[in-house]
DNA sequence: TAAATCCCTACCTGACAAGTGGGAAAAATG
DNA sequence: CATTTTTCCCACTTGTCAGGTAGGGATTTA
């Protein structure tokens, strides 16, 4: 039941965005000398958060990339769920149409309900949440 | 973030012998049969089961398995953890040493809050609440 | 012209999921 | 004692996917 490094990276990549306002525009650069990720794989992931709007990209010199929200309006679990695609513990859960043996599975209940788990834990996270957690006025409590 | 089919097929191995007390003995073919599962992975999966005694194994002719315990003493947490070998969503939280950037590390708080939301609701669920669904009186209030 | 994002294709490597196959050992039954 | 039915054990296969690496070309902007 692992996070893949799609996930991990791209809210390190987030984070790293939200702690660095007061440059402009981040170069992808920056932030792979920064968080020692290589370039080339992080233009892969960037490139998901770019398509989503969760990020603005400006080219040619001095561009860079942006969150394009406030921190607290970005969910952990809204992140995780766009880079990894899916967070839900079974595949069953994804598709639309609800598998036939649904009626008389099981464990059905048992992964719908671990699945809202997860998903309610991690919503309640926000980058500024994650961002620069060493102030401790801004840490969930647990 | 997938369980994979050790952790489900376990789960189900367990019901399956959950609903079958009567039979004192269930030799794996039968169970195999039911749950359309491959009689060979089986062996390797119910195998861990066999060795952490979470079943008791009889060979030879009438021979078969048995929950060693009442089924409302194992709960699904456990049985998953023990097929999958773990549950945790990032590798950090196995090793018994500390990363040792644990303390600089922005998701770590988030990962171990993760883990423990998961562990929680999953240990909630028992074996009887598992097994014969449909007696409504035995279900966990969502 | 340099620095940046964007976009594409192709490839690699190792690990692991998900199984298959063969046979040995144990226990009950005839 | 032989046979059958079971668990037990070890080796092997097959395919997929994570997690990258490599390279180049187009476009945009200071």
């Amino acid at each position: 039941m692992r996070i893949s490094t799609k996930g991990r990276y791209a809210l390190r990549v987030m984070i790293d965005l939200a702690e660095h306002p007061g440059e402009d525009r981040v170069p992808l650069k920056d932030i792979a000398a920064r968080q020692e990720i290589s370039e080339k794989y992080l233009e892969s992931i960037i490139a998901v958060l770019s398509k989503a709007s969760y990020v603005d990209a400006v080219r040619g010199k001095g561009g860079g990339y942006r969150l394009s929200r406030p921190a607290q309006t970005y969910s952990a679990g809204s992140i995780l769920r766009l880079a990894e695609g899916s967070l839900s513990p079974v595949s069953c859960l994804d598709s639309d149409e609800p598998c036939i043996r649904a009626s008389q599975c099981r464990t059905l209940p048992l992964w719908e309900g671990l699945d809202r788990v997860i998903d309610d834990y991690l919503d309640q996270y926000t980058l500024a949440d994650l961002a620069k957690p060493l102030d401790a006025s801004t840490q969930i409590e647990k």
